[in-house]
Formats: structure tokens, sequence, C-alpha cells
DNA sequence: CGTTAATTTGACCAAATGGTCAGGATTTTA
DNA sequence: TAAAATCCTGACCATTTGGTCAAATTAACG
């Protein structure tokens, strides 16, 4: 019984549609991050979702639209993230809960990472948008509050841009990166106490490097 | 007159090959920088280089040997920033030589960085032995010689494999990610200036963070 | 039930793809 | 200058691609 069967077993049509339409938005993401957009194709996708192409057609009129509705996905999450960026006026403790959530991210959904990439690499002709309008604002207010830490003399001066881009680059190089990163670990994934390591030091070297602690 | 008529003019057939493989070669590297290998298509190429496909595949039989060249090219650039991790046994210096040295390649050879990047993402279908030998080994070293230093008392105890990937992902994110920083930016690309100062700001953070000043 | 609506899929298509090739142009060499 | 070697390219080809469609299957509902 798969679990589309399942899936009809317990809910039925209604539920059907939204299984099915996981199911390949997972196989997608994981095609969309191994090749990118050009490089991906829709029999990829079909075959990692175990469908017929023309039934992901039926889903997805078109690869565009699939592509879409996964950078979407990934957005939320990203924006997920970003949340945990308030709360709080401690450069250290908002630093550090940030910092700890994206390398959550990047272990728990590292192919979202990687069609981010791929999309920011390609000059982002799908979310270009995103980035102009509510990845600006964010970092711009992100920008004024570690601003606003400069002056009041809790962390060291430096340009808030350059240290968000610190803390983007090294956490998400956890996602982006994996496969090197466990090539060098001698083949096997980074353990939960490794990983657990690798948070622990990326949050000391950044909060001791701008002076925080 | 194009440039090829003129390398005909100046050395004619002894260099003609020389001079079209460089253009093509620097074509193919924006192009697989920015689609990665699937989605790169060979007649795009041969139109970035601007001769026609037949002339490319004179050169290059397969797409797959011009990859390789590029990918090559690429690894060779990548050791000569791992030079200047030598030269040095004082851990602020070579630190501050290597982190310099390779965001120096990332403003110089962004394409570059990008086409590592989307190997690395495809899971290195053709680096992986590069990634098990050589950068694992150079890797090793590198670990060794900065455990040294912890160890001597001359910098903070971290995990010297952390360290390393955080300098690999905050010098290489000015490459792969540029498109983003410029958006950030205001759509123009980061001056002199701002680059200087994005290194700069790298430089004293991670040093700092580690306690080496 | 039986009718309607949603889902599934094999067969198909036009366009794009990596690559070939014959024959022409240019340069080198004897 | 002749012929050998290298370089160039328009036309071509088999395969792959995104996407369609009609017909079949399954579920929903009165």
């Amino acid at each position: 019984m798969t679990k589309v069967e399942r899936a009809i077993k317990s809910n039925s049509k209604a539920s059907i549609r939204q299984e099915k339409e996981k199911i390949i938005l997972k196989a997608a993401e994981s095609v969309f991050a191994e090749y990118g957009f050009r490089g991906a194709t829709t029999s990829m996708i079909a075959e990692r979702a175990k469908i017929p192409k023309a039934n992901l057609h039926y889903y997805f009129p078109t690869k565009q639209a699939l592509y879409r509705q996964v950078v979407d996905n990934i957005f939320n999450i990203w924006l997920q993230a970003a949340d945990s960026f308030d709360d709080c006026d401690d450069p250290v403790e908002a630093l550090t809960r940030y910092i700890e959530k994206k390398m959550d991210i990047s272990r728990e959904n590292p192919m979202g990472s990687k069609v981010w990439a791929n999309e920011i690499i390609r000059r982002a002709p799908v979310i270009q948008d995103y980035l102009e309008t509510t990845l600006k604002d964010w970092t711009e207010s992100r920008v004024s509050i570690i601003q606003r830490w400069i002056d009041q003399g809790r962390i060291n001066p430096v340009d808030p841009h350059y240290l968000l881009y610190m803390i983007w680059s090294t956490t998400q190089h956890y996602a982006d990166f994996n496969h090197q990163i466990e090539t060098l670990n001698g083949g096997t994934p980074l353990s939960d106490k490794q990983y657990q390591t690798a948070k622990d030091n990326a949050i000391e070297i950044i909060l001791k490097g701008i002076g925080a602690r």
C-alpha cells in the first residue's frame, strides 16, 4: 500500500491532492537543489516522487510553477529564522538564538538552502523581488539594531552588514557544502555531537569576535 | 579585427589554439557557474565565446572535457590560496594572509568559486577524488598546525575544522552570493573601499573570535 | 445504484540538446 | 608554389526535453 493509497484510506480525495503535492514538492526540492532550475528535468522529479510524469503535470502544470512553489516554501522557512532575531534586545542572546536557528535549519533542511544558493548564483531570476523588498527591509532593520548595540558600546564597531553576511555564510555553509564537510569527516555525516560543537564554535567565534562576550 | 585575428597576426597558428581555448574556457566558466553542468548548454557557451558551436566542439570534443578543464583551472587557483597559509608560524599573520588571499580570489574570480560551489552541491561528481586526496591532506595538515597553536596557548581552543569552514564560507560568500550582496548594497557592487572593509571585518572578527589578538 | 467530478497515465509532439561530418578556408612546410 | 596540416562551419542527426491529451480509473454524492 503506497503513501497515496494510505492517504486515500484515511481521508480520500480531499487529502489526496494535499498529500501528493507534498511528495512532489519534496522530490522537486531535492532535484532543483542538485541541478538548479535548468538542469532539473520534470521526469527526474517525477521519478523521485515515484509517479508518472504526466501525473506530475496534472498537479503542477509547468516546471516554472513547481519551482516557484518550492522557492516560496524555502522563503517561508527563511522568514521563520528571521523572527528569532527579534524577541530580545540583548546582543548575546539575540545573536546566539539567530545563529542557532540558522544552524538548525541547515541541518534539517539542507536542500532548501541549496535551492536558495542556486537561485542567488543565477542572479535570482525568480526571487529578485523578495531580495529587493522583504530581504532588504529585514536586513536594514537588523542593521539598525546592531548599529545601536555598537553605539551603546555593547559590541565592537563592525559594519553590521558584513557581520550578517558572516552569519549567513557560516551557517548556510553546513547545508550547501555538507558534501565537502562529510568527505573531510571521513565520508560520514557530522554526528549530532559534532554538529553541536560546530554550532557552539560558530557562536563562540562570532560573539567573541565582535566583543560581545 | 577580432581577438583571434590579432592572435593570428601576432603568432598565427601556434597561438591561435591557445588564444581560442582561453576564450572558450572563460565563456564556459561563466555559463557553468550560472547553470551548473547539466543546465549549461554548449550553444550557450559557444554564443558567449562568439564562435559557432561546431568550432567549440573542434577544440573541446565534449561538454564533459570542457567542464573538466574548467574545474582543473579552478582547483589550481584554490591551491594558490592554500600556499599563503604556509610561510609563517604566527597564527595572526598566517590566518590574516590566508583570509586576505581568499577574499582577493573571491573578488577577482567569482565565477570559479561558483563553479566549485555547484560541484559540491552536486556532490562533486567530477572532483570527488580531489576532495578525498589533495583537499583532505591539505586540511589535515592545516588542522595540525592550528591545533599546535591551541596547544601552545596562542589561540583559544576551537575545533580547527570548524574554524577552517568558517574561513572558507565567509570568504567564498563574497563570490557565490555576490548578487545578493549587490542587491542589498542598493544594486551596485561593493566598491574597493567597501570590499576592503569587508575583508578587514572578516579578519578582525575571526582573529578576535579565536583570541588571537 | 448511477451520474458527476477528480485523478491517473501511456502515447504522443515540437523544440532543444550534445555531438558529427563533409567540405571549404587558411596557414605551414618542403 | 604545391601539398600537408590545421582550422572553420552550415547542415545534419539521434536523443532528451517540457508539455499535451484522450481515454481509463477512482471517488463523491444524490
